[in-house]
DNA sequence: GACATATGAATGAAAG
DNA sequence: CTTTCATTCATATGTC
């Protein structure tokens, strides 16, 4: 890594945190740490999704800058965000992979054997309370939230959820991914990988294959920034 | 640390993990957690324990895989769970240690200046609802639990409570801690710092000094894994 | 059915 | 970057 991007963490003039005071153990209470206000979330998230995941620090100066019109924030703070943002984003597509990766085996497994360049996945509104047709469990599994910004769907039978809105189609689904509509015609992605238009009942992704298998092959995902 | 433990969130099927879609703050609620059933619970906490405290990524499915007998659960919860875990005992022991240390501080200035080699703590059962002696948390503070696998002592005055069975003394009461029969008998420990016996009324716990003052050491203590 | 507590999950910060 | 730690949030659960 290079040492363009980090911004000098500590220091700097971090208007905000409370530099955390070394103060011994027992008695120290009013640590504070920053919890960024959901305009400053919108923000960030915005920025991310707009394919900025790892930004230069004297970007992250900048967002800093913007960010502190709706509260006090630091650089450290900026900086924090975006690498928790980026490590739990690939941590969420790893996942996704695996479900994916296990989806296949089983598909594999069950019938033909064929294997086709790529796999289609049809998405489609599902009711909550749905069975988890994967094999893994019924009973009180967490994943399934009713998040007011998600819209539920099924990709190829599993159970699963598309934020409402623009889609980061590379953090959702890996590099090579398209998504037609059931009419056929394919949705316009940008360089960064992005769908802008939401998601709706009808469309299918088609994930080309190769993207799927390796793991280590996601370690460039995320890295469009540059 | 390796990259090893990591259980890549989530998981498999469709039965876990929200590794947090990647939502905004401000709108999100209802979602359902994992509540583990009885056996479940019992199965994590001898496995914690036992010592494995930080299972690696490979363990930890082999553990979801144990307790998807008693119902749905993922890597992901196995996951949380253990952190969780380890870092509430981190805390629970970061008071006692908080609670011994005032204890020797006020013992220190009360009365006999004379500084032995090592400090005498008597264990015996007490009955719940005592007043906190030690001075150090004031506020709600949550370790009284009467659970029912806990046995309620008192440790130089202070009130505190070990677990019913196998006791991880380290983790407990620091890394040079012996255990001694009112008859003088010293109690085995094995190379984790695990006492294997239950605690009865009539034993002491004697502390070899130097493991108290400094909270650095504290770093190692519960790390016992591996 | 509000309140108190236990605890699963999320996440900012930091260590490795 | 990856993994861990500490703190906080939200909910499940128990009590009156």
């Amino acid at each position: 890594m290079d040492d363009q991007n980090r911004p000098n963490i500590t220091t700097t003039n971090c208007s905000t945190l409370p530099p955390a005071p070394p103060l011994a153990a027992a008695v120290e209470q009013v640590r504070t740490r920053w919890t960024p206000k959901p305009e400053q979330i919108l923000i960030l998230e915005s920025i991310f999704n707009s394919g900025m995941v790892n930004p230069p620090k004297d970007e992250t100066v900048r967002i800093r800058k913007l960010l502190e019109k709706f509260g006090a924030v630091g650089d450290a703070n900026v900086f924090y965000w975006f690498q928790n943002r980026r490590s739990r984003s690939r941590r969420h597509q790893r996942q996704l992979q695996a479900n994916l990766a296990m989806q296949q085996a089983a598909a594999a497994l069950s019938g033909h054997l064929s294997e086709p360049p790529s796999w289609t996945y049809s998405l489609s509104t599902s009711s909550s309370g749905s069975s988890c047709g994967g094999g893994g469990g019924p009973g009180g599994n967490d994943i399934w939230s009713n998040a007011a910004g998600t819209i539920p769907v099924f990709i190829d039978g599993v159970p699963s959820e598309v934020p409402r809105g623009p889609i980061d189609m590379k953090a959702s689904f890996g590099d090579n991914v398209i998504i037609v509509h059931s009419s056929g015609q394919i949705l316009p992605v940008d360089e960064q990988g992005i769908l802008i238009q939401s998601l709706q009942m009808g469309y299918k992704i088609y994930l080309t294959g190769s993207s799927l298998m390796s793991s280590s092959n996601l370690n460039g995902v995320g890295q469009y920034n540059a």
